[in-house]
DNA sequence: TATGAATGAGGATTCATTCAT
DNA sequence: CATGAATGAATCCTCATTCAT
């Protein structure tokens, strides 16, 4: 159904879970929570609109756990990016950046859906999600705490640095096209170089 | 309508456009495009729901609408502040975050609904718009030009750089909150400064 | 507003309501009368939407006093060819039905409107019209019936032939078309021939 | 729903779908097709107004759904009474015209809606029906050819007489009441003969 | 007369959800 | 698991009409 993204959620047991899933992330990332319609979830996935309601209890339920999916693929990509990379700050960014880049990129629609859907949830679901999410976050505080700590970055608003950079790599999405001029490898080094000059860490090209 | 933004529609001879206006801008803010009703605009404008057809013909150009006088304010605000600053890129960089951050700060809702809910209008508003956008983008982007070739930014990725700093500075209205621990001043001073740093100016404090 | 017809209602003393009246024509020919709108009808006769009401007090009562101006300008034409004509029954048979096609093919619009859209009126104006319009059918029953007597007309079904004559005039509307094969003079002529036939009149010619 | 008519379109497979065309025939020929409601028609069918569009997409289909059903019912009670007459173009055509009227007679309220609402549909569904009316008006039409140029009909104007002829008829529906002073067979008749005499057809009583 | 603004009622249509099978 | 039929609530929008000017 997303003809350049790879599917984001993998076959399950059940059989038509996975379609479901992507047919979710695909409608709601393309009209938006509301302006999608579970119908139109139903014929993105090839199965009849009220077999929907025998996996999922809600239109709501269905696009909480999507962006479960999304966060758990987004947070797993990251953390095995930085356990991979060195052991000083600088490495581990990087290596942070370019893994979330590479989510960005590959599962474009997931991020719109994950950045701009999130409203739409029950208060108890989108809590829990936000702190998914805090949870990726916190990867990347790590890090720059660890940097500022032993003078590998300089900024003096180390608090919000983390927010900015994952701020400016979701915005990707909203205008990246894979047929464009930037190959996904050079995307990440370009925003790995961003993060890292905006954290204030001095050169060592 | 809206508590903590002034409004950013001002009166007009029409007596009831503006509130319409801005009651618009906070309900597709607060819901979203689809998840805001025109009853939710009337309410919030306090008139009937049909008299609202009088001033606008149809949702989708009264949205049109709220981004155009969104869009006008935010470039007069950044292109003011751009001929008040100094001469040099790094100065005149400084004066326009600061601007902009001003603006996302003052029109948090506003600025959500220019980001989030543009997708919904028709493509020659859509169009229009982008157009109006990327004519603010293009200040950032003759700045950084300046500085690049003045040797004030050192960045080898000067290409997207406005667009990923517009990005950051927009991220602020998904998180800001006016009683929160950072005031207005610091988060443009601080939004200034990541601004220069991801452009690899030299410091010069 | 309409350019094949001559406007059916002329100029009177108040200004506008010639104009309201042929506008109201037009627009409940061509969509009908509750397709139509009162905006419509503002719209063709070039004035205000309010305007309207100063004239005539709703909807249903516009377009009663059209139907009203239809119906005396059909009957007066009627009976004018009526009086023209010889003493014969055939002969005046023949005028009469001249006459009425004459007025179908110059007022197809109006002829329209009077035949579909009678039953939307209040059941006092309707009736009113009815009435009016049985007057005209009269005038062909009493050539029937003067026929039938003298033995210039054979037909064993006396009673419906006025009726049916009528009805088979008035359908001319829903199909002719001015720029078509055939001209108004020739239409006239082979229906009158029709009628005479369909009331067995033993030809003259 | 419709008490004096049997109804037109029986049932099918899906249990609605008749009732609900014959209570779109009812509403669209009492009030008109801009004057009935769709909830006047689930009304009618005893269903929910939102179950309407599991059967039928929009009003207009509806109503060209209807009307391919009344279309059909009279082509073919046209198509058999001609098969079972006899060789000559007379009594071909009164057995024409007789079954013609009995279908006016018996689905009043569907003959009105046929001749008065064929404008509100999709230009294309109103071409169909265009076509498929005038499959029928051929019936007539080679009629009235054979009788011609056998000399049973000596009318100079053959070519609209079947037109005016089932002008003449479907304006039955217009006034014919069940309970007046003419029986179905009585109205039959008479037609049949004015539509001869029309034809000029030297009597053979 | 003439108008622009205003409104309550009602229009067609869509939607998330349920239920019997 | 899977489906087709069903529904009540809500949506955008239009309408005839009114009223202050």
């Amino acid at each position: 159904m997303n003809d350049r993204s790879p599917t984001l959620v993998a076959e399950t047991g059940r059989r038509n879970e996975a379609a479901i899933l992507n047919a979710a992330i695909h409608a709601f990332g393309t009209q938006g929570f509301n302006g999608a319609s579970m119908r139109d979830v139903a014929r993105g996935a090839e199965t009849s609109l009220s077999n929907l309601y025998n996996y999922f209890p809600s239109k709501s339920k269905l696009l909480a756990a999507a962006l479960r999916h999304a966060n758990a693929e987004l947070r797993s990509r990251v953390l095995a990016a930085v356990e991979l990379a060195g052991d000083d700050a600088p490495s581990r960014m990087r290596e942070a950046v370019r893994a979330h880049v590479g989510f960005v990129v590959e599962h474009q629609t997931a991020t719109l859906v994950a950045t701009n859907e999130l409203r739409y949830l029950d208060p108890e679901d989108r809590a829990a999600l936000v702190e998914d999410r805090d949870a990726t976050q916190d990867a990347f505080e790590r890090i720059v705490a660890q940097g500022v700590a032993d003078g590998a970055f300089r900024t003096p608003y180390a608090t919000d640095a983390a927010r900015t950079i994952l701020g400016a790599v979701a915005a990707i999405a909203s205008w990246y096209r894979p047929d464009g001029a930037l190959g996904r490898g050079q995307l990440a080094e370009q925003y790995a170089r961003y993060a890292l000059a905006l954290l204030e860490a001095p050169l060592t090209h």
